[in-house]
This record gives structure tokens, C-alpha cells and sequence, in this order.
DNA sequence: GCGTTAGGATACAGTTGTGTATCGAGTGCG
DNA sequence: CGCACTCGATACACAACTGTATCCTAACGC
């Protein structure tokens, strides 16, 4: 994502600053709450270089989703690789991997705000919604794939659905960081990295 | 709720009848995104009617708020009432409630919908925000009390905090609920009265 | 039935926001 | 060093929405 031939180095300097308020703007006051102008005076411009850039708030939307899930998607990809967790003693791996994860990661609330914002589109049907649908999918089946890689390695398997068990996971990751969010508090680390791991594995059995 | 003195039969109707239009109108295009005069039009009245029972849309959505809450409230309330789970099986407790809390309240996308965008309003501080933050605090301490109290009916004690207890059985249920949604199809009823409970019962002990 | 009042409709003024067309300045290239 | 052109600012037309003021009619008491 960058350097497009034919774009120079100011324009996509301007973009990148758009974006940045964007990000800002859009999750103190929601999609629809948000307008052009809030967002380029927070950058610093008018409404010509707005639309000097993009067609249109739907566009910049998209535009923002796209560069902060492809950040997200990396910081899993970045989280599950193997050597985070090579040589670890059993049934730490999946504590290691939040662990890391919410290191490259942590709580944001911005990123939360503007995760629920999209989501909201994804389930309305509203334009862009159903590619957030798409993405979202992927990360679970990222989490599955990583999930049943670390329990073979184990040499563990499942007693209940993986699809389950991600539900589990990724719903418990979800409530926590909500409530922290809310009560403005940090994440409760113990939680994520010691009790989910445990509770996962006992939904686990040797493989045969 | 009702037959304040004072407010005659018509008027109390009316409002419900915008109150109902604006459940409708509200999830499908958002709090920010929907018109007073989309939500009157679904009802089947003019501006006129809404300002003579409202002072703004932001009333209209603390009114609502509340109209839902207390439903959410009194399907809890009921599904967690002793004689849901009297002399069932140890360990069937939990998924008694369960069981017929999505009996009282199968998934609805509406209800869905508008609660993501309280939910975000509470994040965001936005009129009501911190209303909607207490309330939904009150439920995170309703559950907390029947789980403990489950827990001691059965001769058990939990092995990590409660909080987090409620976090995975909370996280868990909306996640799902989001997944059915997105992928249109019926809630995995074995994840949330089988296996969850059978998880969540695997973090307990014996009491002392 | 008749008058009174409450509740809803109609009409209007003002605000806010979008998108477009045009203009001017700064940038980068030869 | 100057020219061409890209990019951002300014100004404008237009659409949507809110809230208010006024009018009209249907409900209710007597």
C-alpha cells in the first residue's frame, strides 16, 4: 500500500494526514456524526483538499478501514508466528501469543470505537459492510488455523468445536477490553494470558 | 411505566407508536444517521406529533433507552428467578438460565443494533453515555449475584474472580449473538448451554 | 349536542453539511 | 532559474434536517 506510480510524495502525504484525523474525528464523533469539515479542520486543511483526495466520506471510510485492519491483521500475523512461542513449556503457548499480542497491541480505545463503528455497518448492510464482514471472517479463521496448530503441536485436539472455542476467545478478549474501556481501567492481563488460556485447554483432550 | 396523571389515553399511544417506529427506524440507520421525520413517517405522523411529545431526538433516545433497558431487565430477572433451575441436576444450573433467557428473549437484530449504538454513546460520553454505563454496570452485578449464588447452591466456590467469570459468560454470549447476525443463521444454542457452562463450571471448586 | 382544550398538521425560518467549479500558489522538473 | 502543472483554498449552489409558531380538528366533559 503505497507509492502508486503518479502520485507524489505531497499528495500522499495529505492522505495520510486525512486519515490521521480522520481516525481521531470519526471515533470521538461516529461515522455519521462526523463531518467532512470537523475532519480536515482537525488536519489542519479545507474542504478542497478533501476532496481533492477523495471522492467522497464514503470513500475516506473505506480508505481508513482498509489501513487500520490491514495494521490489526499484522499485528496477529505478527503475534502467532511460531518462534513467539518455540520451546515454551505446554499450555503456556497461547498465553505467550495474547501476550504478545496485546504488547504489538495494546488497548486503544480509538481502535475500539472505530471497530464498533464498522461493525455496526457490517450488520446494517450499509456500504463497505459487507467487505468488513469479509475481513472479520478472516481473522477467524486466521485465530482457528493458529489455535488448532498450537493444540496439535501439543499433541492435544479439541472436545468441543474449534469455531466454538474461538467464540470463546475472541468474545472474552472483546468484554474485557469494553469493560476496561469503560471503567478506565487497564486490561486485566490475568484474565487474557493466565484464566482464558486454561479454561481453553480444559475443553482439550490428547489426541489420539 | 404508564397512565402518568395527566396524559391522556391518546397521548401515552402516540408515543409508544413513535417510540416503536423509532426502534425500527434507529437500528436500521443508526442513531445519528436517522431523521426525525424518517421516524415519524414510519409511525405514520408528521414532525408535528414527535415535538408535541418530545423536546429533541435525543429525548426520544434516552426514552427508548429506557423502554428496551427495562425489557432486557425483566428477561434477566426472569430467567434467573430460583424456580427456573429448582431441583435440576448439579451443574445444570446455569444452563437452565440460559436456556430460558434465549426463550424469553430469542436474538433480535433490532435490540442488537441499538444496544452497539448505546453501547458506543456510553464509550463516547454522549448525552446519556454515563446513564447507559451504570445500567449496563447494574447487569454485569445482577449476574455476578445469581452466578455466586448458583455456585453455592451447588457446594462449589470459583477459582478465579467472579468479575472475570462474567466477563467470558457476557463476552461469549455477544459474540455469538454477532456471529449468528452476521452469518444469518440460528445461534449455536449447544456453545451457550452446554458448553459455556460446562467451561465456566471447570474454574470451580469444592467450597470449603 | 356543544363548547373547550389537547394533540397533531402545516408552513416557515435558520442552520449545517455536501459536493463542485474556479482560482492562486507552491513544487518539482528541465 | 523559470515554466508548467499539481494540489489545496475560496466561493457558491443546493439539499437535508431541526425546531418553532400557528392553525385546525377530533376527543371529552357537561
Amino acid at each position: 500500500m503505497s507509492e502508486t506510480p503518479g502520485t507524489t510524495r505531497r499528495r500522499s502525504a495529505t492522505r495520510e494526514r486525512l486519515l490521521d484525523a480522520a481516525r481521531d474525528v470519526l471515533a470521538r464523533e461516529g461515522i455519521h456524526g462526523a463531518s467532512v469539515e470537523h475532519i480536515c479542520e482537525h488536519a489542519g486543511f479545507t474542504r478542497g483538499a478533501f476532496y481533492s483526495n477523495f471522492a467522497s466520506k464514503d470513500e475516506l471510510v473505506q480508505a481508513l478501514f482498509e489501513r487500520e485492519f490491514a495494521d490489526l491483521m499484522s499485528g496477529i500475523e505478527e503475534a502467532v508466528d511460531p518462534q513467539t512461542y518455540a520451546g515454551l513449556a505446554p499450555g503456556e503457548s497461547l498465553g505467550r501469543i495474547m501476550d504478545r499480542f496485546l504488547e504489538l497491541r495494546p488497548p486503544d480505545r480509538d481502535f475500539f470505537l472505530l471497530h464498533a463503528e464498522f461493525q455496526l455497518r457490517g450488520l446494517r448492510g450499509d456500504i463497505g459492510g459487507e467487505e468488513f464482514n469479509a475481513l472479520w471472517r478472516m481473522v477467524g479463521v486466521r485465530i482457528s488455523a493458529v489455535v488448532e496448530r498450537v493444540l496439535s503441536d501439543l499433541g492435544l485436539r479439541t472436545s468441543i468445536p474449534v469455531r466454538q472455542l474461538v467464540t470463546i476467545l475472541l468474545g472474552t478478549y472483546d468484554a474485557e477490553l469494553r469493560e476496561a474501556l469503560v471503567e478506565d481501567r487497564p486490561l486485566d492481563a490475568d484474565l487474557l494470558r493466565v484464566t482464558l488460556p486454561a479454561l481453553l485447554l480444559a475443553a482439550t483432550e490428547p489426541a489420539d
